[in-house]
DNA sequence: TCTCGGTGTTGTACTGTACAACCATTCGTG
DNA sequence: CACGAATGGTTGTACAGTACAACACCGAGA
């Protein structure tokens, strides 16, 4: 039970010191692209093109911030918005030619930055670690809660 | 090799999922110490008092950032600053005594908070995971990048 | 003593975010 | 069918966190 607490006090410290960092090194290490604009292209890749409260809804965001968000990708040329012909309520964003293209950049210089980090950890020890992130984000997102 | 690809790829990921909802669950749940200040403080507490330039460096932020924290949290009260008798130049931060307090609260609402959401885990695979943890902060701090 | 380096504050600007008010469109029910 | 409710989105406004640059202050060595 000792030992518990403290490994849950780590876990703690540590995931808390790691989100206070993201984003800055996130921001230094590619500027062009931010940790959020990231992830909402990735999304749209993932998913094939989607309506901005889809990415409202999965990411927790306000739905002006992803209007804003997706507005500045789409006047960066990496987002379009289409109207639905079905329904002219919804914008359907889609990645275009040049979202594609950062986008891989941005993937590729993060895998590069992740394997340099964990170069020296051997397979099993990799696949703990994802095995534990999968577990802990699956509970922290199905409780409705996140970290701390 | 294609399974360490995998496993790195789940871990940039899982990494990244976490580092952007952070700030906004640690604000939700106790919205009277944001992330960076809580950060702060348990830092005063764990050196017992430092300096201002000490928090900058230790958290890479701007000087000037530390001193609108700071600034903030004297102005509520949970931190003060002592003009260092031997060197003039140097405000040495302490806690208060509603700082302690306060922090003790908030700490022991994110335990909690943690202790739920890794209730079903069990011993040893807690220890792993903060194992894992604190090798890979400790290699992204030391390499001087952080995360993605 | 004079200048330089370390410590901190202040002015300014930008990003990410939320909330509320609003507009446009669609849907469901009387 | 028509009108009120729901859905999708944008815009106005405000705030936190952050950086950079300019500055002010103190201390130590040439």
């Amino acid at each position: 039970m000792a030992d518990r607490d403290g490994s849950i006090e780590i876990i703690q410290r540590e995931m808390t010191a790691f989100a206070r960092r993201a984003r800055a090194t996130a921001a230094r290490m590619h500027p062009e692209l931010s940790l959020v604009s990231y992830t909402l292209l990735s999304h749209l890749e993932y998913q094939g093109g989607c309506r901005a409260t889809d990415l409202a809804a999965h990411y927790t965001l306000d739905k002006s911030t992803i209007s804003r968000q997706v507005g500045a990708l789409e006047k960066a040329g990496l987002v379009e918005r289409r109207l639905d012909p079905t329904d002219h309520r919804v914008h359907v964003l889609h990645l275009t030619d040049r979202g594609i293209e950062v986008l891989a950049q941005v993937t590729d210089a993060r895998r590069v930055a992740f394997q340099e980090r964990l170069a020296e950890w051997n397979g099993p020890d990799l696949e703990k670690f994802a095995e534990c992130l999968l577990r802990y984000n699956d509970a922290a997102s199905r409780g409705g809660m996140d970290i701390e």
